[in-house]
DNA sequence: CGACAGGTTGAGTGAGCTCAAGTCGGGTGG
DNA sequence: CCACCCGACTTGAGCTCACTCAACCTGTCG
């Protein structure tokens, strides 16, 4: 969610650090394993993923460019996988000590990054419906890589039911109501585009909880209306 | 869930520290406070909640004696309220610089530490069933609290619920279900004895889910003998 | 062209929510 | 001492939203 220490800062880079290329699907390192080695993104799209024993699993974070992760303590609580073809900048945290032990300068900060990367996910399972948790999961996504109203979701809708905590029937039926409702346009499985974004926070806030559609469309029409009025 | 760095370590007492007390229910911050402070519990019990513009909250831990909380960024994301009657040690970050910069020794244990309880309230959130999500909470808390079978839980029904994101009614509903099961026994509302752990785990590991009543019972009874076996 | 992975959509079910009533224990005031 | 209240908890009945099961569509790759 929040980068690293603004747009130019590269942590990695004073690091004795390799290169690695990931095809999409291959995994990055094991949940179990010793956490030796932390990854920053150069390019692509990576998820982090806890599995339980009854073989489910909980996406615990997607990583985009720049993004750092793999700070674990001793060995990964999640494994981590390439969503699509990525491109990483991999640190060894041996050259130092642990990272638990503040020898490595930017400890601190890589931290507070995963962090926050978990209290999104938090906030985001913390949500009550399927309704709820899909608007605001694009608009998080939209804020972390969209920029603007066009966004290209790289995973699949497995990818964001599991990172949600619902089927993929659930999430695919939630944004084709989305897209029937005008508030988001789907070109496509992977493309998004935000109509309606004021509406969108409504509904990622609970607002269309004991409201009808027809109510919080009309809500969202009345906030839209100024900075349609303004905008144009 | 994860002690700091051991039985003895007491990160608050090298910093300016202030004692202080709060009674049951009173508010130590509030959600978007500057995070001036850090706190380490002495005594009681302390909650986090993280609140929704619709009003619902999540809390997103409990902290115990020994547990440190208000390892924020800038601002708080989750408030802190007494669950009991408390005593605090409060340690200023002022003194050092903010805390994301590694002027203060321990930082990265203590954002360590925030991560680990970040990552077992994920843990919980990402179970499926109440079953589930009831179980791992108790054998969570006997392990951090409790230590032997009997374990007095502190908070109330509504914590419970609005930390594993489930109603008062489901709670309480799935608590009576495993006393009658004879997986817990149940004195009173806040005192529980976890009778079959390993059924419990079973439980919380979602072996119940496709699994009839009886036949997860037998199992549970299955793995108990030996174990039972052995101890006596 | 077939196989297959990913996605959508329908029908029916069920776990957990909502609404509602009732219990229990502790505190307070008459 | 008892009546009363209040908050916490429990339990029942019915409903609803998300899950399950199933079918089908679409695009891609060999």
């Amino acid at each position: 969610m929040l980068r690293l220490s603004g747009q130019t800062a590269h942590p990695a880079a004073r690091y004795s650090h390799t290169s690695l290329k990931f095809r999409k699907g291959e995994i990055i390192y094991a949940q179990g394993d010793p956490a030796t080695d932390w990854y920053q993104v150069e390019s692509g799209t990576v998820r982090t993923c806890f599995l339980y024993r009854d073989g489910h699993r909980q996406l615990t974070g997607f990583y985009y460019s720049g993004d750092v992760f793999g700070i674990d303590a001793e060995t990964y609580r999640s494994s981590a996988e390439a969503v699509t073809a990525v491109t990483l900048t991999r640190c060894s945290k041996s050259m130092g000590s642990a990272i638990a032990s503040n020898q490595i300068p930017e400890a601190s900060s890589l931290l507070q990054s995963a962090l926050n990367h978990a209290q999104s996910c938090i906030s985001l399972l913390g949500r009550r419906t399927a309704n709820e948790r899909v608007a605001a999961f694009l608009l998080a996504t939209a804020w972390r890589i969209g920029g603007s109203d066009s966004l290209n979701l790289p995973m699949t809708r497995a990818d964001i039911a599991d990172h949600l905590g619902l089927t993929i029937h659930t999430v695919s039926r939630t944004l084709s109501e989305l897209a029937r409702r005008e508030i988001i346009g789907l070109n496509g499985p992977q493309s998004i585009t935000i109509r309606n974004p004021h509406l969108l926070r409504l509904l990622a806030d609970g607002e269309g909880r004991d409201t009808s559609y027809e109510q919080i469309d009309r809500i969202g029409a009345l906030a839209m209306a100024p900075a349609t009025a303004l905008g144009r």
